[in-house]
DNA sequence: TTGACGCATCAATTTTTTCTGATATGTTTG
DNA sequence: CAAACATATCAGAAAAAATTGATGCGTCAA
């Protein structure tokens, strides 16, 4: 089993870039495959340079990855983020192992 | 079958909960059962006013929750919370059904 | 009952994030 | 080649979030 000690700089890094409408919307697109900024931009309605920039965000955390193709720019979805999100999770809703825990008071606190 | 559309805002507000370090490692310490703030603060070391204010971002994300005796205040994951940011996350790594897609185009884009 | 403690809250400030409009770059089409 | 496009990037403004230090309030212990 491996340790499941938690990178706390990546999985905020990733969450950030999930904490906002726009981007989940966006994630939620590309959910359904690849897609052009153009596309995306139309279904959102909002204005191009910021979508570029939730784009921007996205990418940085490893959420999206994209490719040119002439004028165009496609996004994708990267799984193995999503599925990194996923264990981040896991980890956070289950107990540690009892070596790497913060030690329990067991009287009073504030001893 | 549940319908799995995503509630943005309240998704939102669960990554924004999960996206700073400080309310990360509370989270973390949390995992090992009740603390009290004192205990939290110790571990953390960092203003009380500050760690304060991160417990609250937590609580009305409905990540946490904290009950009162005597003159301290024990906090608590709230286990259906993490289960929820859990689902979350799967939803958005799973495709939807076709009813609720964005019409893929499916010659060139931008057309 | 007085003083120390544990904690929340507030105002002021600083920092970070987001938005907007403008401009720049490469691309395709006429 | 020129004009229209798709997109990224940048600077400045606006908005939101975080930090700090102070203050207040309930609780406990001497």
């Amino acid at each position: 089993m491996t340790s499941v000690r938690l990178d706390l700089s990546r999985s905020t890094s990733i969450f950030h870039a999930l904490s906002d409408e726009t981007r989940l919307a966006v994630v939620q697109m590309l959910g359904d495959g690849e897609r052009c900024v153009c596309d995306l931009q139309a279904a959102l309605d909002i204005a191009q340079s910021r979508l570029s920039f939730h784009l921007k965000v996205l990418k940085e955390a490893g959420l999206v990855s994209d490719r040119k193709d002439g004028r165009w720019s496609y996004y994708t979805l990267v799984p193995d983020a999503l599925t990194e999100a996923h264990d981040i999770v896991h980890t956070l809703a289950s107990p540690r192992p009892f070596g790497s825990r913060t030690p329990t008071v067991l009287g009073r606190c504030c001893g």
